[in-house]
DNA sequence: CACATAGGTGAACACTTGTACACATCACGA
DNA sequence: TCGTGATGTGTACAAGTGTTCACCTATGTG
C-alpha cells in the first residue's frame, strides 16, 4: 500500500537500535522501553521489530556489541595520542570524557546496563570492561611502567582503574552535556582518583608485604 | 464489602514499599515497575497506592530515605566492631558484605538507582554516598589515621573508597546469594582495592608534589 | 455521641502493550 | 523466467496500564 522505497539492507535494524539509544539519551531507562515505543521512535511499524530482534533484551545485546566497537575506537585513539608518560593519565581521561560526550547515549546505556535487568546485557558490559582492563594491562607492561608488579597485581590495578573511570561515567552523565565547568570538574576529579590509584600501585609491594 | 480488619496505620504503605523491593529483589528493574504491578504484589487494590504515594518515583524517593537508615545502621556496626587498626579494612568490608547480603533488595535498588531514570532518586542516592564519605573522613580524622592529608585530599580519598565499595555492589549482587566462594572472592578483591587506595593515600603528598 | 478524617474497596474509563496473521514488495539465484 | 526468502506493512485482539469516581468503614477528637 504505502510505497516501499528500496532499502539498503539492515537499515531498519539500525533505525531501531538508534531509536532505542535516542530514548535512553532522552532520559528513559532501557529496562522500561517497550517494543511499540521503540518502533514509534524509529518511525517503523511494530511488526518490523520482530524481523530483526526477538525481544528488547535481544536488541540490548546487540547494542553491547556496538558498544564494544565504540570502546575499541576510544582505546585506539588513546594509544595514538598519549605523547609523554607524565601526562598519560590526564590525557587519557580527556580522551575518555570527549568520547563519552560524543556518544552520550551509548555510555548512558552502558551505565544503566551495569545494574540492568537483563542478566545477559549485564554480563556483556562486564565482559567489555574486563577486556578493556586487560588491554590496559598490556599497554602498561609494554611501556614498562609497572615492572615491579606481579601480573595478578597489575590486573588488580587495571581493574580498579577501569571501575573508577566507569563510575565517573555516572557523574559525567548526570551533569548537563554542555556545562563545561561541571564537565571540567569531573575530569579533574577523575584524574586525581587515577593518580591516587597509581601512587598506590607504585608503592604496592613495598607496603603490603 | 470485603471485611476490613483493623489496620495498624502505615501498614499498607509498608506493604507497598516492601512489594516494590521484593520485585526488585526478584530481578526486575525499578524503572520498569508499574503501579498495578506493585499493588498486586502487595496484595492491595491499585487505588490504595495513591493514598500513600503520588507516583512510583515518589515511592522510590521514600525508599531512598529508608536506604539511608540501613546505611546508618551499617556504619554504626562498623564503628563498634572495628577492633584493631591493622584489620580495619578487612573487617569493614566484611561488615559491608554481610549487610549487603542481609538487605539484598535494598542494595540492588541502590545500584539500580545510580543510573536510574528518576533524577530525584539518583540525586538522593548520590547524596547518601556523599554523607557516607564525609562520615568516613571524620572517622579517619578522629583516629588520626590520615594526618598528613589536607582536608580536600582526605575527602578525595574517602570519595574514592565509597565509589569502589559501591561498584563492588554490582559484583556482589550479580553472584548468587549463597555462593559462598564467589562472595568470598568479591570480598577479597574489594579489600585489596581498598588497600591499594589507602597505600596511594599514604604516599599521596610526597608523590604528587 | 457525633463527626471529620484517613485509609481501604470495586467499577469504570480511555489507552497502550505484546504478539499473531495475512499480505505486499523487493533482490537474487536457479 | 519463476520461485524463494528477507523485509516491510496493516489490521486485529486480548490483556494490561494509569487514573478517576463514588462509596464504605474504622478511629480518634471535639
Amino acid at each position: 500500500m504505502a510505497e516501499q522505497q528500496r532499502r539498503r539492507p539492515g537499515e531498519t535494524r539500525e533505525k531501531l537500535m538508534n531509536a532505542a539509544l535516542a530514548l535512553v539519551g532522552k532520559g528513559r531507562h532501557f529496562a522500561s522501553l517497550g517494543i511499540r515505543e521503540i518502533t514509534r521512535q524509529a518511525g517503523v511499524v511494530p511488526t518490523s521489530f520482530y524481523r530483526h530482534f526477538r525481544s528488547v533484551d535481544d536488541l540490548g545485546l546487540q547494542l553491547v556489541d556496538e558498544l564494544g566497537l565504540v570502546l575499541r575506537r576510544m582505546m585506539r585513539e588513546a594509544r595514538a595520542n598519549v605523547l609523554q608518560a607524565d601526562k598519560l593519565i590526564e590525557e587519557s581521561v580527556g580522551i575518555f570524557v570527549a568520547h563519552a560526550q560524543a556518544n552520550r547515549s551509548f555510555f548512558l546505556f552502558m551505565a544503566q546496563g551495569l545494574a540492568g535487568e537483563s542478566r545477559a546485557v549485564q554480563e556483556g558490559i562486564r565482559s567489555e570492561m574486563r577486556f578493556f582492563a586487560s588491554e590496559l594491562a598490556n599497554d602498561l607492561r609494554r611501556l614498562r611502567l609497572a615492572d615491579h608488579l606481579s601480573d595478578a597485581d597489575l590486573d588488580l590495578t587495571c581493574d580498579l582503574v577501569v571501575r573508577t573511570v566507569a563510575f565517573s561515567l555516572t557523574d559525567l552523565l548526570s551533569v548537563s552535556e554542555d556545562d563545561d565547568y561541571q564537565v571540567g570538574q569531573v575530569r579533574k576529579r577523575t584524574t586525581r582518583f587515577l593518580q591516587m590509584v597509581f601512587v598506590g600501585a607504585a608503592h604496592w609491594n613495598s607496603s603490603s608485604a
